[in-house]
RNA sequence: GCUCCCAUCGUCUAGAGGCCCAGGACACAGCCCUCUCAAGGCUGGUACGAGGGUUCGAAUCCCUCUGGGAGCGCCA
């Protein structure tokens, strides 16, 4: 039997971190066993439904690969297959139609709250022959009022439900419109469906899905419930937390392996490893791995990943991603080399947007100096230095690359018979304007001669005047 | 209230009866390396929620409690 996963998101929020956790093991899954992936997009509930929420898991689903094989499907187009399944329901009498008014089940609710009961149908329209008049009413799933529903939950194990916990439920609105766990049983089934992954807040949900299979006379598919995501205070996920959409990750300067990466080890772990290229996810990920309690965001180690896979990419490979992100905050890169200063930054940043801070000198002067680097080594004591820094790189011309600068740099120390920071130092803040840079030979040489040269130069006057 | 789920360092986790007076990672502290900042290396502290069983032996199995979470909609 071939594997087909679906993520069956539902467009009344943005796609969040939950949500990508979701879609990444239920590709993941597929992707491992040579399966099918198939996104469908649950969108039966029209008044909170929007295009920009669909919009989002589209380009939120790109940007991190997670490209489906099959859809993205739309409930709202498969109406008439629903509405087909209830006339067959109805007719074989495992559907109803129920004629009790809001208020009437208002009333029957609080009731049994009261009471201390569990709050539900009580089938007051099972078996009910004749129509009201003046009234339009729902369609009601007949739920098996004995025994068991077992559901055979790959992390949980198996877990039981007695039937007489579970209410007749509406499936059909008086509107017309079916509703989700209806349609989810009925796309499942139709969709060939064979492992559904989703969050664990579904497992109330799945006695009843596997009921209405039944009915229709479907064989249910294989369960697995994911534990949550919760907010680094070990809360819901809310939009105080971050649980914004996906692609403000992305404007965020990280990585889409990373963030997998990250998200992959939450809730799932293959011994120590804690760092993983796509392919290596897709080779070990398993169900079996998964484990049941939920998990807490941690902000850190999201960023501490996203940098060691920052570091293990080329500074040609972070280019693009980094002049994106550069473009974003519309910063002008000239002719600077965005290969060469994401090659040497890649490691001093967490994320693409740190790198573009740590790059700001690259791409225009210093406008002024940190005050207390330049206190410390553009002074009267340290102007002598540059002047000789200045002197002996001039003479490189032509020849200014990174190996170059440093070996004119080592014979000035030894000339001058100091270190290497006494000269580096005033350099550095020279031309980056602070205390903190990418090496210094590899800095001038990405400034190239002109820039490093008319940066020294005003940092002389300035070292000579303080 | 009822039903269901969960429970190892602050956080993510390893652990499927002896290999565990509990290992790795993030964060934190110290040291080393060093032209700054990083990266890297080394060292350190902090965890099996509680109580009962089962067993020669339990973080691992069972029960109870406690604590957290989800669901109980003409939302998904």
């Amino acid at each position: 039997m071939t594997v087909r996963t679906r993520f069956a998101p539902s467009p009344t929020g943005m796609l969040h971190i939950g949500g990508v956790r979701t879609a990444l093991f239920c590709w993941l899954y597929a992707r491992r066993h040579g399966g099918t992936f198939i996104l469908r997009v649950e969108d039966t509930d029209r008044e909170r439904s929007t295009d920009a929420a669909v919009q989002v898991i589209l380009d939120g689903m790109a940007w991190l690969g997670l490209t489906p094989d099959e859809g993205p499907f739309y409930q709202t187009k498969r109406y008439d297959r629903y509405h087909a399944v209830i006339g067959q329901l109805l007719q074989n009498g495992h559907a109803y139609q129920c004629y009790c008014s809001k208020t009437e089940l208002e009333e029957l609710r609080a009731g049994q709250m009261a009471r201390k009961e569990k709050p539900r149908y009580d089938g007051r329209c099972r078996h009910r022959t004749e129509p009201l008049a003046g009234v339009t009413p729902v369609v009601r799933f007949r739920n098996p009022d004995e025994g068991q529903v077992v559901v055979n939950d790959i992390v949980h194990g198996p877990i039981v439900f007695d039937s007489q916990e579970l209410d007749d439920l509406i499936i059909l609105r008086s509107d017309g419109n079916p509703t989700y766990n209806f349609c989810v049983a009925v796309d499942d089934w139709d969709m060939g469906i064979t492992h559904v992954i989703r969050g664990d807040d579904h497992i109330n949900n799945t006695p009843r899905q596997i009921n209405m299979l039944r009915a229709m006379g479907a064989t249910p598919p294989v369960y697995a419930h994911l534990p949550m995501i919760l907010g680094p205070d070990g809360t819901k996920l809310s939009k105080r937390h971050g649980a914004v959409s996906v692609l403000e990750y992305e404007s965020a300067g990280f990585l889409p392996e990373a963030l997998l990466n990250y998200l992959g080890r939450l809730g799932w772990s293959h011994g120590d490893q804690e760092l993983f290229t796509i392919e290596e996810l897709v080779q070990f990920f398993d169900l079996d791995a998964v484990n049941k309690s939920a998990s807490a965001l941690n902000p850190d180690k999201l960023a501490w990943t996203n940098q060691q896979h920052m570091m293990r990419r080329s500074g040609a490979e972070l280019a693009p991603r980094f002049a994106w992100v550069l473009a974003q905050r519309g910063i002008e890169t000239g002719s600077i080399d965005l290969a060469a200063v994401a090659e040497c930054l890649k490691e001093r940043a967490k994320t693409l947007v740190e790198m573009a801070d740590g790059a700001a000198f690259f791409f225009a002067d210093p406008t002024e100096y940190e005050a207390k680097a330049a206190s410390k080594h553009l002074n009267a004591e340290t102007a002598p230095v540059l002047v000789a820094a200045r002197a002996a790189l001039a003479a490189l011309e032509g020849a200014w690359t990174a190996a170059a600068v440093h070996a004119v740099l080592e014979s000035l120390v030894v000339i001058l018979g100091v270190g290497l920071g006494k000269v580096a130092q005033p350099l550095r803040v020279s031309v980056a304007g602070s205390g903190v840079s990418p090496p210094i030979d590899a800095t001038l040489a990405i400034l190239g001669a002109a820039v490093a040269l008319r940066r020294i130069d005003r940092a002389i006057q300035y070292a000579q005047a303080n």
